[in-house]
DNA sequence: CGTACTATTGAGCGCTCTCAAAACCAGTGG
DNA sequence: CCACTGGTTTTGAGAGCGCTCAATAGTACG
């Protein structure tokens, strides 16, 4: 992609498919003998199952984890079982980033269905980064990734409305797929109808009748968890009508 | 505060209040030597005013910018006027870092009153963060620590009500402000109403009224710009119930 | 002292939440 | 195979919070 002319991104591809460390080293110049030394700090994944856990709220922070296939979602539990879910991790994403400053984990981490998850020691992956240039710069990159993010998500969840947030979080999962090669318009949802929700700042009912509406509309198909895109340009207009149309607050 | 045995506190603060690098060197065991190294990089403040810009949606990253003095907005700016506020930079932060990925400021950050702003070139930082371990873990604390506090906020935003939006507001700038040593419980607002509820997500007309009902009940006191907090633990009461009430979503 | 802007206050409406119930699904055991 | 049970999803009706629209008041600046 960018100036990786080190080494063949076929040779990186395939490297990377060993470590499983996705994001870490796909778009960078990496040499073999990195790429190697990258390899060996990375715990293998075993294969994690629906409720277990990466890490709970109040643990020290000693790893990332990768997530190579299935998915994760993040939340911060709070007293009565309340929760409020930070995210969900689909193959390729990073977990753990958030944790770095503090080195205790603010949030918890828990499997949503059968995944491979790889487990990177922080410690150790920033001794290499020290010693590698371009893995340094790869991390800034990746946090940096990370933040864009957030903050992306912050402009839904403070001036969109439930239709336009919806739209948004499904369209964010067919992007976030076709990045990783899998099909962007028909997919299954991993989490529950009310964790969509609770991640989207919406009532469990809201959630349910906008993807009714979705489907009367001809927007997309949904049949329990199972979701198929079919009007993706609709889509988009919905996420964009709301920067165009709302909120032209004029401030000086 | 860590184990910075390499080099006195004070001495530290001292060199960091010329360089300015604000939370770059402050918390870490950063030698005389390294920090004057990183003295160097760093282009001197030059006074910027009101409407002054760092730099604008579009513009390619070069530095990152820490605020000495004054404050900052950052926000997207969208067609039609219309803007969203990403967050408001007091001494001591440090504003770009979600410009490192794509190198290419996503955001524009305007200056809201006469300030102080130091530039950093970025390249040149990550250059020495790569001689001097210390600071490379302290870069990696910083864009952690952002993730986290855009993490706080998203949970703000997707989950709680007005009066606890424009609670949580007022004791994250209370917090910050005390963090330099500033007046946590009385100081002036930058930023215009407007732009407190663009960046909340609330009406203006909504921020005003919360404002005026904060005062009544005697939470605080208002004039204009100035604020001043008279009843922290209210304050308090008024966000933490709402983790605790509302949103007790008990996902499996 | 006017002009433009920002802030405040009031009245009414709409979106989304809450409460409630029914439909649906998956797993278990008779 | 079917009834039973716990869970999730869907659907409906009503209420409340915060937005919109509109008007007034206060402030800065020439």
């Amino acid at each position: 992609m960018t100036e990786s002319k080190v080494i063949s991104f076929e040779t990186i591809r395939v490297a990377c498919r060993n470590c499983t460390l996705g994001a870490l080293c796909l778009p960078m110049g990496l040499t073999p003998d990195d790429v190697e030394r990258l390899d060996d700090i990375v715990k293998r994944a075993r294969p994690l199952h629906r409720g277990d856990f990466l890490f709970r709220n109040g643990q020290s922070f000693r790893s990332l984890y990768v997530v190579k296939t299935g998915s994760v979602k993040t939340y911060t539990p709070s007293e009565e079982g309340g929760e409020q879910v930070l995210g969900f991790h689909l193959p390729g994403e990073i977990i753990g980033l958030d944790a770095i400053d503090k080195e205790v984990h603010a949030c918890s981490a828990k499997v949503l269905e059968t995944s491979a998850i790889c487990e990177v020691p922080f410690s150790r992956l920033e001794e290499l980064s020290n010693r590698i240039p371009s893995l340094q710069h790869q991390m800034y990159r990746l946090l940096s990734k990370e933040i864009s993010h957030d903050t992306e998500l912050l402009l839904v969840l403070g001036k969109k409305s439930a239709e336009e947030r919806l739209a948004a979080f499904l369209l964010s999962m067919s992007k976030r797929l076709r990045q990783r090669g899998l099909s962007p318009t028909d997919f299954y949802l991993s989490m529950s109808r009310h964790e969509i929700g609770n991640y989207l700042g919406l009532a469990v009912e809201t959630v349910s009748r906008l993807f009714t509406r979705f489907q009367d509309e001809g927007l997309l198909k949904v049949d329990r968890k199972h979701v198929e895109l079919i009007d993706m340009e609709a889509l988009e207009a919905i996420v964009v009508r709301a920067t165009a149309d709302n909120h032209q607050q004029h401030l000086t």
